[in-house]
DNA sequence: CTTGTAAGTGGAAAAAATTCCACTTAGTAT
DNA sequence: ATACTAAGTGGAATTTTTTCCACTTACAAG
């Protein structure tokens, strides 16, 4: 998606998923919580300025640790079967493009909550935010042609957000199965012509 | 809305008139990054075990921050004048509460989106998220007694976020009117019967 | 092989958030 | 007035994030 720099030295390639791996272990062992750059740096055998490089800040660390799943949730809407992928109409790529991100929330919502509020808009600072928009946005332009399809498509994702997820899952103790009724009800109400 | 504790002692209420005074100073003379709590609590006089004691933490003081302006606005659909406040017809009333609540994000966008993201689940934890919600679920309930009335109020506020404004406005450079535009457009499409 | 150099590194230092607690004080009860 | 106590206070200490830079290293070109 952004033009490829020079790759990686090798070490750095190394250092990365060192970093990486010690992440996600300090997340299975102790949560959120334990998840200071320290730690994680002290785990790879790496020093502080070292995550500073590879990641930038915790939000990229924090984006990484889920970017796995993020690619191949990538992969099946731009090039998958369908109907997440194309081939499809265009609605039932919406639903299917919801329920699989839902699926993400269910597997990951407490990590992602983590990444976008690492900082103020670090959602829609996100190459995620970006290419999921641009997944909705032309989806929207086929359903609505005369509909403002960058709002839309905000609208659309924004009921998707990690926090707001946890939410009602934990806090309000809503089911999975009320949760994706509701986002397909808004899909529907939102997108169709 | 929570039930009232006692009272505040005198020197402790002086304080916090101090701390979010000089938190309104800092902010207005170096926006949002200069506002740390340190420099607050310098600035007003005390130590930063005030700023804790009264605030809590970073977010209850942005919060704080915005406290006034939240409290008209509450006032202003709960027991205002029609078409926000009781009398008119709940669509226009929910079209009222968007107009209302954009006003507020033109006015403090940056604050809010820094209150929003303080902690994740910052906003959704908040009183004012939970008051917002419930006069949009009796809302919502009154045009379409059939729907998930707390998921569509959910649906309904997210395109409202802070963080999202900032967005759309600085970053993507949409207009006021666009962005007005398309959250009337939301709320037409969610909430009409 | 050398060598040049851009990329990478560690960790000390700075900045900021948060906790903690010995001390002070406002307000109340006697 | 006096004494009591729950609330409040300041700031040092702790924790974590973030910046910075002198030193090291991978690797490409000769």
């Amino acid at each position: 998606m952004a033009g490829a720099a020079r790759p990686e030295r090798a070490d750095a390639a190394r250092n990365r998923q060192a970093l990486l791996a010690a992440a996600r272990e300090l997340h299975a062992e102790h949560g959120t919580e334990g998840l200071t750059l320290e730690a994680v740096a002290a785990r790879a055998g790496t020093g502080v300025g070292t995550v500073y490089r590879r990641f930038g800040d915790l939000a990229g660390l924090t984006h990484a640790m889920v970017d796995s799943q993020e690619y191949e949730f990538q992969r099946g809407f731009l090039e998958g079967p369908p109907p997440l992928g194309p081939g499809a109409p265009p609605l039932e790529r919406l639903h299917a493009f919801a329920d699989a991100f839902v699926d993400r929330l269910e597997a990951q919502a407490e990590l992602l909550a983590v990444a976008e509020t690492a900082s103020p808009r670090a959602r829609y600072r996100s190459g995620a935010y970006a290419a999921h928009h641009a997944h909705l946005v032309s989806l929207v332009a086929e359903l609505r042609p005369d509909a403002d399809h960058a709002y839309l498509a905000d609208a659309l994702l924004t009921p998707l957000e990690a926090a707001l997820h946890v939410h009602q899952r934990q806090e309000r103790g809503m089911s999975e199965e009320r949760v994706r009724a509701g986002v397909h009800g808004v899909v529907d109400r939102i997108a169709r012509p």
